[in-house]
RNA sequence: GUGAUUGUAGCUCAGCUGGUUAGAGCGCCGGUUUGUGGCACCGGAGGUCGCCGGUUCGAACCCGGUCUUUCACCCCA
């Protein structure tokens, strides 16, 4: 006999948890298609060609890669062996598991370019995998929830992202977290008036740090990473930069006034604020955080992330906008925008919250009870009267003691029992028991639907 | 990938400087109660102490490896 076990990373969900996560999911789906979006599916892998190089050097080590069927071997040569793992690979693997649904869908979108109908909104519910080490809210393989929109650069498709959010953020109850705003060009705009021109790469995954290692130390890696004092210098009054939304454009504008892709960005994010006014709507949870700077190299634009205050969960939910994913795949100005929900650490979230609603959990409403053949003879008859008048019901399977089934229908939440025994036989009735009150009365098979429904 | 950390009954955890048959609570099964669950009482089952190897007269305990958990870094949902 083995025992059991999972790969590392790796969880199944039981039926609460089920019930748990079809509620999140749900939520989600149900926002997604108000807003137009319209759901597809692609395979769980991928051609390697079409993954590699997508996510940088580090995403690139952490895709899943599927060792060739049969003798995988028989394309290598001994030279192979010697030059090693990552020389080897192209010729013992060529699929992999997806890494994320964004890089799928570009290769959907230029793969059906002749079917589609631009701008094309999609949306997208399948799990991905990555090779990482496993932490609290981080796995191996996990669900994400995106949505893009790609063939218009119209910023109505940023604002109507953050009100998809706020919706599924309402509709779980979440109600203190912040959605995050920046934009790629601002960042690209600050590196130009530090004199770091092209090197808002590093300066990103520096500042990214601001908020776990602090500012000192953010500056230690910045000149570690090739920034001349001066120039961080300069990045001193972002960093310090307080105050609302106006504000902070009141005084990036200043700032940036040398960088015309600086103020580019600027100019979108005021264009998404304006938006949102146009549609009656506000800026509630949104803020704009200059140092946002998502680690995707691919962003170009708009970058959001949201974060849930007060709870161990890093983000939830994060995005952006950028000018030509389908470039790589031989077709260009294609710009797009989407973002993503990690429907696992939501709901590590709602549970660390406890805010999952019990009537997420409602299973079978009734459980047909018997002491004996006779008794469940007369349930058989009446359980499909119960199913066909879209009551959620079960009939015990087996004769056992009426205690193990009144159990069985306790530990599964069910919270009415109804009896069928010789007196309910004889009365063509039965015996219905709430079994959250106690409270018992019999009745015949309409009053006892009637009462369920 | 780097550095730590965890693993004992279904679950949460005790278990002394290595020393007979490894414990508790909860859960589970049975009974008190053969037409009524939750509560109470009584009884019972269940562990080659993550796995492999080593040291020792003797290992849950010490050592090595491996897997797993959690954490920091890296990166990210």
């Amino acid at each position: 006999m083995q025992k059991p076990s999972l790969p590392k990373g790796t969880r199944d969900f039981s039926p609460v948890q089920m019930a748990r996560r079809n509620y999140i999911f749900g939520v989600i789906k149900e926002t997604f298609e108000l807003f137009g979006y319209q759901q597809i599916e692609t395979p769980s892998m991928e051609n390697l060609s079409t993954l590699t190089g997508k996510y940088g050097e580090e995403g690139d080590q952490l895709l899943f890669k599927i060792l060739n069927s049969g003798d995988f071997l028989k394309k290598t040569t001994a030279d192979d062996f010697a030059a090693g793992a990552k020389a080897m690979l192209s010729k013992i693997a060529e699929k992999g598991l997806r890494y994320d649904l964004t890089v799928p869908f570009a290769r959907f979108v230029v793969m059906n370019r002749n079917d589609l109908q631009f701008p094309f909104k999609r949306y997208q519910i399948q799990p991905v995998w990555r090779a990482d080490r496993p932490q609290k809210g981080r796995y191996r393989e996990f669900y994400q929830c995106d949505a893009d929109v790609v063939g218009t650069e119209s910023l109505s498709c940023e604002a109507e992202i953050i009100l998809m959010i706020r919706r599924v953020f309402k509709r779980l109850g979440l109600l203190d977290y912040s959605i995050k705003l920046n934009n790629r060009k601002i960042l690209t705009g600050i590196a130009e008036v530090m004199g770091a021109e092209g090197m808002e790469g590093p300066l990103c995954v520096a500042i990214d740090k601001l908020d776990k290692i602090g500012w000192s130390k953010v500056q230690e890696e910045l000149l570690q990473r090739g920034f001349d004092d001066g120039g961080i210098q300069k990045l001193q009054p972002i960093i310090d930069l307080k105050g609302n939304i106006p504000e902070k454009i009141e005084f990036l504008k200043e700032f940036l006034k040398q960088s015309e892709i600086g103020l580019k960005g600027l100019n979108e994010l005021e264009g998404v604020i304006d938006t949102l006014k146009q549609m009656g709507e506000n800026l509630d949870f949104v803020e704009f955080d200059v140092v946002l700077a998502r680690g995707l190299s691919y962003y170009t634009g708009a970058i959001f992330e949201v974060k849930v205050n007060n709870v161990s969960i890093g983000s939830v939910s994060g995005g952006g906008r950028y000018d030509n994913l389908t470039g790589v795949f031989g077709m260009d100005d294609i710009p797009g925008v989407g973002f993503s929900f990690g429907v696992d650490r939501l709901y590590d979230v709602l549970e660390e919250l406890d805010l999952f609603p019990e009537a997420a959990l409602e299973g079978t409403k009734v459980l047909l009870v018997h002491f004996d053949k006779k008794g469940y003879e007369y349930g058989l008859g009446l359980i499909t009267k119960f199913r066909e008048n879209g009551i959620r019901a079960e009939i015990y399977p087996d004769s056992v003691k009426i205690k193990k089934q009144f159990d069985y229908a306790t530990k599964k939440q069910i919270p009415f029992v109804a009896i069928c025994g010789d007196n309910e036989i004889v009365s063509k009735t039965i015996a219905l028991k709430n079994l959250d009150s106690g409270e018992q009365s019999s009745l015949t098979l309409a009053e006892a639907i009637d009462r369920l429904n």
